[in-house]
DNA sequence: CAATAATTTGGTTAATCGATCAAATCATTT
DNA sequence: AAATGATTTGATCGATTAACCAAATTATTG
């Protein structure tokens, strides 16, 4: 089984080349968008060739799905060590919703590099990423729903189907990124603080 | 002012060319994709040459434009025709989120046509229609808000940002969209009464 | 220092794309 | 049926792209 597909070890030199790869692919998807980011313009954004690219990963696509799993990990670590703080599922709530929507804020540029991947890319069946069951437990969504369920289980939260509340915190926080009114009409604390209230009213035993 | 940028008088066979030129442009958006919607293929779904289609739009912004406008006034007609038979707000809260849920049960092929478009086309400078503040007022969006004033000011529900509770309405709608694994989970009735129960909760007077 | 492996580059190639044009066909009017 | 304008086609052009390769350079090891 010692395929050469696995990530088998990498070299220093090599691995800090690939986080430099991937830090002008997500510059790149910012500035420019996942149809124009090519090979040459993600190379010239890095200051290398465009064979150096190729040298480190088998093709665009496994770039750029490196660089999404970099950027989903990312994301969940800078959430879930937030929420992990904090005692309570009510606490718990709060935190989980004010770290996403406050790390929408403070990288918008991850989110954008975020979108353009995952609305771009498609697995070699054509499938776009968007459309896929991710297979993979996402930890983001395994911790709402842990959340909640906890809730449930104390006698904090009242009875809902976990999924579909889940699913509406989800949607109200990724609202934030795509809908640009929104976005500049309420900053962030603003919204996150109408969102937990919202939220509570939904969730909390009266 | 006589441009000839501005919809001009079309004749009836162009009308119908062009709206079966749409059909086929949303079919094979469904089907492959923004990318790989080339003219050639949207051409092919057609059965008719590519040229043809450069004689009756412009070019294929131009063809991605009028299909975006076609699907949103779809789906605007959808909703608004359900939503105004209501006469509470309360009613209409209602009607607003089940007639959302609908279409997307619906007419899946159409949601994934828009989507397509938003998330791939941009501007001449290169802006992305995902990012764009949409200057033009989107009557559902206007609707929904005009929902939860009226419903503020009958004092059927209490105190809430509008604007904040408007997006997390429409975010909890279109997660329905776009997760895979809620929309296999919950069938859209279920979706749509857990909806409504979770946000008269947030927005109802106690 | 010699040799070997890893890293990097410039240049090439084949494929695909949107757009354009002259010519062909069809419909309408005179 | 002749003439005119609308519609449609096939063919072609220039531009862009991802991928590839042989050669050059750099680092590592014996």
């Amino acid at each position: 089984m010692r395929t050469k597909k696995t990530d088998e070890k990498k070299s220093f030199i090599s691995e800090a080349r690939r986080a430099q790869i991937v830090d002008a692919a997500i510059k790149t998807l910012d500035e420019i968008g996942y149809i124009h980011a090519s090979m040459a313009q993600i190379a010239k954004k890095a200051e290398i060739s465009t064979a150096l690219i190729s040298y480190h990963f088998k093709d665009k696509n496994d770039l750029m799905d490196y660089t999404l799993t970099q950027l989903l990990s990312d994301m969940s670590s800078y959430v879930l060590e937030r929420t992990q703080t904090a005692t309570t599922p009510r606490d718990k709530l709060r935190a989980y919703i004010e770290a996403s929507i406050a790390y929408h804020a403070n990288k918008p540029e991850y989110n954008i590099a975020l979108i353009e991947i995952v609305f771009h890319a498609r697995t070699a069946n054509n499938v776009p990423y968007y459309k896929l069951d991710d297979d993979e437990e996402n930890p983001l969504e395994s911790e709402l729903q842990q959340i909640l369920v906890a809730g449930q289980e104390k006698k904090e939260f009242g009875k809902f189907n976990v999924l579909a509340m889940a699913s509406a915190i989800r949607g109200a926080i990724d609202e934030y990124i795509f809908n640009r009114k929104l976005n500049g009409s309420i900053d962030p604390q603003s919204y996150s603080t109408e969102l937990v209230n919202l939220f509570y009213r939904a969730v909390l035993r009266e």
